[in-house]
RNA sequence: GCCGCGAUGGCGGAAUUGGUAGACGCAACGGACUCAAAAUCCGUCGAUCGCAAGGUCAUGAGAGUUCGAUUCUCUCUCGCGGCACCA
């Protein structure tokens, strides 16, 4: 037997590979087909960083097990290759983009190759190349010709260093000790606010179609998620409120405001305008006073600067204008608020201080009214446990709070009592007061939010909760009722100032709960109150719950005509056109002539970039193409004068919007890809990449596809079947890897000394795979040793033929390897990568001390660990197994009947603690089992002569014996 | 502030319809082999009490439910990620 030495199988398998081609995929109708993906990496100078293996080892894995489940598998790589590092390096050195790019390609492809990943490599693409790029310009010219590309003067941020405009996207916000400061995301720098003239893409056309997608993809939950925030969906109205202007004519007498919450529309106090939108009435000719201009002009300018708007105090001004509500004619002032902002909405909102947090913070320091209108709903189960629903109120009459004495229970605070089924908590706390107190000219006049109390409840073995809502109401006048005599024995009323209440309820655990109602009632806690609850206080949408009461309300608007439905999204235009050299050039023509752009005919296409002398941007924000007269310089496809084509670029995320399109045909020059290729491949079965892609990348290339999709071109709505995401590999300082930190883990090195196998199976091994783990030379010094013992097992293969040999099958080995073929099986699939090496291991473990292991189970074992260590397995396989290449083998199925053990251990708990270990067959009756435990000397002596309560069997498992 | 996720030995981490906590790997320690070292192989390895048999404690903290809780519920602490005056 030769020494295990991975540097040379590792070349030897990796020459096989690409000489026969075995990674290379036809369509083939007769084959169920799989595709995996991974995200191409950008061919940045520093080479491959040790965070590309792990996602690609891992759909390695994860292709080859299905390769050899016998699915037709494509699993392409490709180089995402326009960008800003390569550009800035071409700037700094003066050498070509697409040079220095072909050499770090060169460099790329010789690493993911020294990894063993089993690529089609005939399907590479580069983004940069033109036979590429002709088709994302293809793309960019259906979008124009369907209207979803669009020139726009309006702000950008603008990276002063790069010199480029920025999408929101690429924009981090940092905080600094002055504040939030919004930053370039790759080169730091501050982000100014900037007028340009920008290609925009209207996504925010596809913002429903991207958030209906979601339900029928699998995504890991948190991409979901933040696809969502990022979209950012509310659904409300407009309403109008015509305004009272004082003195002067606005030009109209209405303002429109939005609102996600128009059920709340009788809680407005007063209206919150946008300084932007007090600047436009100034501008058509509203007289605002001196103090009014002066605070609209510093708040335009405070929103210049790129410091980010939270955190900041909310200001505001009253404009003197009065503004009606349309649902009960009540007048209410306009103040004119920092906190309300031009570009969201209608830039003008109603302000309803009960029920918004933000509102809720300006009212209470310009001490404007706060009306509430909404109240908790009680009466749903919490968590499955039982709930009982109570209410209290506190009644309160100049400065004095009511209090009843009961004679069993001692002093309550007024009143309370349980929610009867179908009874509102108003309805519950009127009827109650007015039994036990006889008054009856009551209202409520505020809520003060919920208790949860379980305190004398637990003496019952149940997770029993009361619900306790508290109320303030007043008395309209002193009339009342007869009370019943039950109750007139029962309690007396009598007020109390609130500092004596409180005191005599203060010591009393029970009533803690009343201390904490007249609290809140002090401080006015529980406000504002802005979940979901019941209408009050809201003409006809009393008692109506909020869904209900948002739809009656819209519906009474539209009816009306004060407003109507209205959805509302965060999400932007995407600002398409960057000042740049080094991406894709716009295919479209300026022409005085025909007076617009005028889109190159396709034939033209690609539009190549031009050779230029300088890849430095103009101060002027001008791309580096700008200055190239010759190229820009040139005729109007339509009328054939003079034109100038357009110098901006396409940013990085165009490329990469649809390359895994690409790989389905990658060398066609008809079409971006041909429809029977499209069909046999299309969707991506299973997409892995990082999370740091989920927002934008995913959002941007689903936004295309889609695109394409309703323009005949692809046969799916959604690109990605399946999407994952693995965690980020640190430093072994625990820090993010960088050169500035020196802490750079290099692959080429690891491989070097430990070989592509150790390197891979180490990555999977070191953790969690969505989770991020530091680096451990030491775990991969582990690893090299488990595949030096599986080289090693070689020595003890022997055939198992008993006719000739006459050996006796080994049971164990059989349990335990189809119980771990049964697991590899099911944590590939679940990304489980680091328990399924470590089963593999207990495995090599097992085998290790026997004597003699089977042809045969070697052969299992081989083709298990192929999908993560292909080099050594390919070289067993060759050794020992039936020749050919394993990558093609067929996966091993485990025999249910094999999984069970021979033999199990049942354990035996007195009163929940372990005192015995039974060895017993699996099939052992329960009696049987039970009488073991009980007359086991271990558990007798536990029992001390006692006679167990209770004995307890759960199956395969354990006996536990109650005393 | 809001939303989501997490906390287990010296370290990375196992363990889910609630059922022996610490699989697997690293480090450490002891032994074998060796002139010696490396490599390899064998063994020990949560804390604590005990000569031992064995006991007790232990999964961020505190409570609850249960015969039994790393796992379920509540409260809290810390850490990570995302969003952030989106009306």
């Amino acid at each position: 037997m030769n020494k295990y030495n991975p540097q040379e199988i590792e070349l030897k398998w990796q020459k096989f590979w690409e000489e026969n081609k075995t990674f290379a995929v036809t369509e083939d109708s007769t084959k169920e087909k799989f595709y995996g993906l991974i995200e191409f990496p950008y061919p940045s100078g520093a080479g491959l960083h040790v965070g590309h293996p792990r996602s690609y080892t891992a759909m390695d894995v994860i292709t080859r097990q299905k390769r050899m489940e016998g699915k037709n598998v494509l699993f392409p790589i490709g180089f995402d290759s326009f960008g800003l590092p390569t550009e800035n390096f071409a700037i700094k050195t003066g050498r070509p983009p697409a040079e220095i790019t072909a050499e770090n390609i060169t460099t790329f492809t010789r690493q993911l190759k020294s990894l063993g990943f089993g690529f089609d490599w005939n399907r590479a693409v580069t983004t940069s190349e033109p036979e590429y790029y002709k088709w994302t310009q293809w793309i960019f010219l259906q979008l124009y010709k369907h209207g979803l590309a669009y020139k726009a003067n309006q702000p950008i941020n603008w990276c002063p260093k790069d010199k480029i405009g920025l999408a929101n996207e690429e924009v981090v916000t940092h905080s600094t000790s002055s504040g939030q400061v919004s930053c370039c995301e790759r080169c730091g720098s501050t982000v100014e606010k900037r007028n340009k003239e920008q290609w925009m893409l209207a996504i925010t056309k596809y913002a429903d179609k991207l958030l209906e997608g979601l339900n029928e993809v699998d995504y890991i939950s948190r991409a979901k998620v933040q696809q969502e925030n990022w979209i950012g969906k509310s659904e409300g109205a407009e309403i109008n409120f015509a305004l009272n202007v004082p003195r002067q004519d606005l030009g109209k007498h209405s303002v429109t405001v939005f609102t996600t919450r128009p059920d709340t529309i009788f809680g407005a106090s007063f209206l919150a305008i946008s300084a932007e939108l007090a600047q436009k009435w100034i501008d058509v000719g509203w007289q605002a006073s001196e103090e009014v201009k002066k605070y609209i002009v510093e708040t335009l300018q405070g929103r210049t600067t790129a410091v980010a708007r939270e955190d900041i105090e909310k200001t505001g001004v009253d404009s003197g204008i009065i503004a009606i509500n349309p649902v009960n004619n009540e007048s209410i002032p306009v103040w004119i608020v920092n906190y309300v902002l031009g570009d969201v909405g209608t830039g003008a909102i109603m302000a309803v201080p009960a029920h918004d947090e933000r509102d809720f913070e300006f009212a209470q320091k310009y001490n404007l009214p706060t009306k509430e209108v909404v109240i908790k709903q009680l009466g749903e189960r919490v968590d499955g446990s039982e709930v009982r629903n109570t209410a209290r109120g506190i009644c309160v009459r100049d400065g004095k709070l009511l209090i009843t004495r009961n004679k069993k229970m001692g002093e309550y605070l007024l009143v309370g009592g349980g929610i009867d089924n179908k009874e509102s908590p108003t309805g519950a706390l009127l009827r109650e007061i007015k039994e036990e107190t006889g008054y009856c000219n009551i209202k409520i006049s505020s809520y003060l939010g919920t208790v949860e109390h379980n305190y004398f409840h637990t003496q019952h073995k149940k997770n029993l909760h009361a619900l306790v809502a508290g109320f303030v109401f007043e008395l309209e006048n002193e009339e009342t009722v007869p009370r019943v005599e039950n109750e007139i024995q029962k309690a007396n009323i009598l007020w109390l100032p609130v500092a004596e209440a409180i005191e005599k309820f203060e010591n009393s655990p029970s009533f803690c709960r009343e201390v904490e109602f007249i609290e809140r009632y002090l401080q006015k806690k529980g406000l504002p109150f802005t979940e979901n609850g019941v209408a009050y206080n809201s003409d006809f949408l009393n008692e109506l719950p909020t869904p209900e009461a948002k739809e009656k309300m819209i519906q009474w608007l539209e009816e009306k005509r004060v407003g109507k439905r209205k959805k509302n999204y965060k999400l932007r235009d995407w600002v398409f056109s960057r000042q740049r050299y080094w991406g894709e050039p716009i295919p479209l023509v300026f022409c005085e002539n025909c007076k617009g752009w005028i889109p190159l005919p396709e034939d033209q296409l690609p539009l190549k970039l031009p050779h230029v002398e300088k890849y430095l941007p103009t101060d002027t924000g001008e791309s580096p193409l700008a200055p190239m007269t010759d190229w820009v310089n040139t005729t109007c496809p339509q009328c054939g004068g003079p034109a100038r084509r357009e110098t901006d670029t396409m940013p990085n995320w165009a490329g990469s919007s649809w390359y895994w399109l690409r790989y389905c045909d990658p060398h066609n020059v008809e079409q971006l890809a041909s429809k029977e290729k499209l069909n046999y491949w299309q969707p991506v079965d299973w997409y892995n990449g990082g999370m740091e892609h989920t927002v934008l990348h995913l959002l941007y290339s689903r936004f295309w596809n889609q695109f394409l999709y309703d323009i005949g071109v692809v046969p799916t709505r959604e690109p990605y079947k399946k999407r994952t995401s693995h965690g980020m590999i640190l430093a072994s300082d625990g820090q993010k890897m960088s050169k500035s930190l020196g802490n750079v883990v290099n692959p080429d090195e690891m491989v070097e000394q430990f070989g592509a196998d150790a390197l891979r199976v180490y990555i999977l091994f070191m953790g969690p795979f969505d989770q991020a783990v530091a680096w451990d030379t030491n775990g991969l010094v582990g690893v090299r040793r488990f595949l030096e013992r599986v080289w090693n097992l070689q020595e003890k293969i022997y055939d198992n033929i008993p006719a000739i040999v006459g050996q006796i099958t080994d049971n164990k080995i059989q349990t335990v390897l189809h119980q771990t073929i049964k697991k590899i099986t099911e944590d590939i699939a679940a990304m489980r990568f680091n328990t399924a090496i470590a089963k593999l291991m207990e495995l090599s473990n097992e085998m290790g001390t026997r004597e003699k292991i089977a042809r045969e189970d070697y052969h299992i074992f081989i083709k298990l660990l192929a999908p993560f260590a292909p080099h050594i397995t390919e070289e067993l396989w060759n050794l020992f197994g039936t020749g050919d290449s394993v990558a093609y083998a067929p996966w091993p199925q485990y025999d249910s009947e094999l999984i069970i053990e021979a033999e199990i251990i049942i354990v035996v708990q007195v009163n929940g603690k372990v005192r015995d270990q039974l060895t017993v067959s699996p099939e052992i009756s329960e009696e049987e089992i039970k009488q073991m435990a009980l007359s086991s000397e271990k558990v007798m002596k536990w029992l001390e002569g006692k006679e167990p309560k209770k004995v307890i069997y759960v199956k395969g498992k354990l006996v536990s014996v109650v005393v």
